[in-house]
DNA sequence: GTAGGGTTAG
């Protein structure tokens, strides 16, 4: 009787009626419609509901098999949920089926999703019989890390162990050719693929992610057009996203116009273009097809929409955007302290960014900062940006990068604190990885405020030693030179530049009058 | 159990 009502539970596909009749059937339900049910939220993308019930259930001192697991291992990786993640790793050992492929590529799988990297290698090491799915997930976990050789390394070591590849597989390898460059390789995939004739939507996705990636964007658009199946959504935004990387804006609008009807993610992508040319006129409207759709409660979608605003230089619009933000995220926050801070409305970027403390639910992080940092430079508010740099390491314990600390330099450098800015540099000189350019260039600048001419000089040795071909650094130099009265230096400097070709043409604007 | 599409700085 009670497996007969699980079959129907699953031939009905209506979750809340499923939960309902579920909860009715004495003790909880057998075995099959539990696993049924967890897999059903799953697929539902409703990791929550799975957590719910497995949690209930495992309170029942229920038992559970690998057809539990896997489910709400992908449960407690959509949810990146670590403790709970954990706490299934407990119950798979305690309960003494680990020892099946399936259920530890789910393992593995789940600690590369929740951030645990080398925990997912832990599993993967510690596995004997390894398939072509533990094999591609391994792969995506190398990828997911940044370790793009390794994702390679792997692949070819798969092929040594006789694991044969498939299309998830070099879909992984082409996203590890995009990251190192490699077009080459690349290239070599996309011939291998039609060559043994595989077609998947997927994988073509994959291959306009990577032409777009690799700066081929020609090439992406060719994929896109002579695709013989039915076009979806991702790949549509694939090709969109992958125009705007590539400051083809036009071409992004005209492919939007192109789908029967745009998307959040379509439109998120195409607001960058807006934002990368103030073109208010074309962000209103995509706002206003936000709007449309009914699209406007998608928080990551509304911050693109603010930040289109700020950029073309309408912060009023941005601020009523970020007003009717239901759910506002750290990027959201992080939008609108940094549309007043470039304005030159470092009192309001500070306000909100208070706001931003006093509202626990969201805390800011490294580009929130910089974002401070940089509207309190913009304002000349020293003391602030003083106590910002502090509250930055010592409440939210995030370690001041590079670029922290040239927005930190330059907002000193602009208030002629030349000492601090060298007793600044004295802590960070014993870490070079700290001394990029970006730091010897505020450096540099505020020497030339404060006039400090031979530190000055010692700054612009290394800025040119790190990037001898940065133009704008040769703009900063002959700008030191200028302030310090050595116009024959600033002569020398724009032959020099003649001679690499580093001349900038004229000035020109892409701004949508 | 593994693969594709979106937002903040510089």
């Amino acid at each position: 009787m009670i497996s007969l009502k699980s079959s129907f539970l699953l031939l009905h596909k209506r979750i809340g009626q499923a939960r309902y009749m579920f909860d009715e059937i004495p003790h909880g339900g057998d075995l099959l419609s539990l696993n049924s049910l967890l897999s059903l939220h799953v697929r539902r993308n409703d990791p929550h509901s799975a957590w719910d019930l497995f949690h209930k259930r495992h309170h029942e001192h229920s038992n559970f098999d690998s057809y539990t697991f896997t489910p709400i291992l992908k449960a407690c990786a959509a949810l990146s949920d670590i403790k709970r993640g954990q706490q299934v790793h407990g119950l798979v050992i305690k309960t003494g089926i680990d020892s099946e492929t399936i259920t530890k590529t789910a393992i593995l799988d789940m600690y590369s999703k929740c951030g645990y990297f080398y925990d997912s290698l832990l599993v993967f090491e510690e596995m004997k019989l390894k398939d072509i799915v533990t094999w591609n997930a391994m792969i995506s976990s190398f990828l997911r890390q940044g370790l793009a050789k390794e994702a390679l390394g792997y692949f070819l070591e798969m092929q040594r162990e006789g694991i044969e590849f498939n299309g998830f597989t070099l879909c992984s390898v082409l996203k590890a050719c995009a990251f190192l460059s490699s077009s080459m390789q690349g290239k070599q995939i996309h011939a291998l693929v039609i060559v043994i004739g595989y077609n998947s939507i997927v994988f073509e996705t994959a291959l306009v992610d990577f032409y777009s990636d690799s700066g081929l964007i020609g090439e992406a658009v060719k994929v896109f057009w002579n695709l013989n199946c039915s076009k979806d959504d991702a790949i549509y935004n694939s090709l969109i996203s992958g125009c705007v990387k590539n400051r083809k804006y036009k071409e992004a609008f005209s492919i939007l116009s192109e789908m029967k009807k745009p998307n959040v993610i379509a439109l998120t992508s195409v607001l960058v273009a807006c934002s990368e040319n103030s073109n208010l006129l074309k962000g209103k409207q995509i706002h206003c097809m936000a709007i449309l759709f009914g699209f406007d409660s998608d928080t990551q979608l509304s911050n693109a929409i603010l930040d289109m605003y700020a950029k073309c230089g309408d912060i009023l619009n941005a601020r009523s955007v970020f007003d009717r933000i239901a759910h506002r995220n750290v990027v959201s926050w992080t939008s609108i302290i940094d549309a007043y801070g470039t304005q030159g409305l470092g009192d309001e970027a500070l306000e909100l960014f208070e706001k931003m403390e006093e509202n626990c639910s969201v805390s800011p992080n490294d580009v929130t900062f910089l974002s401070v940092l940089s509207a309190c430079g913009h304002s000349g508010l020293v003391e602030k940006g003083r106590k910002c740099f502090v509250l930055m390491k010592e409440k939210y314990g995030i370690d001041p990068g590079p670029e922290h600390y040239a927005c930190y330099i330059d907002l000193l450098g602009r208030a002629s604190l030349i000492e601090e800015v060298w007793s600044l540099y004295d802590g960070i000189s014993k870490n070079s990885s700290k001394l990029t350019g970006a730091v010897w260039a505020a450096l540099l600048n505020a020497c030339r405020v404060s006039l400090d001419v031979v530190r000055g000089e010692f700054a612009a040795k290394r800025l040119f030693e790190l990037e001898p071909e940065k133009p704008g650094n040769y703009v900063l130099l002959s700008n030191f030179y200028a302030a310090i009265g050595r116009e024959d230096r600033k002569e020398e400097l724009r032959i020099l530049m003649r001679q690499k070709g580093l001349i900038k043409e004229a000035g020109s604007s892409w701004i949508t009058v």
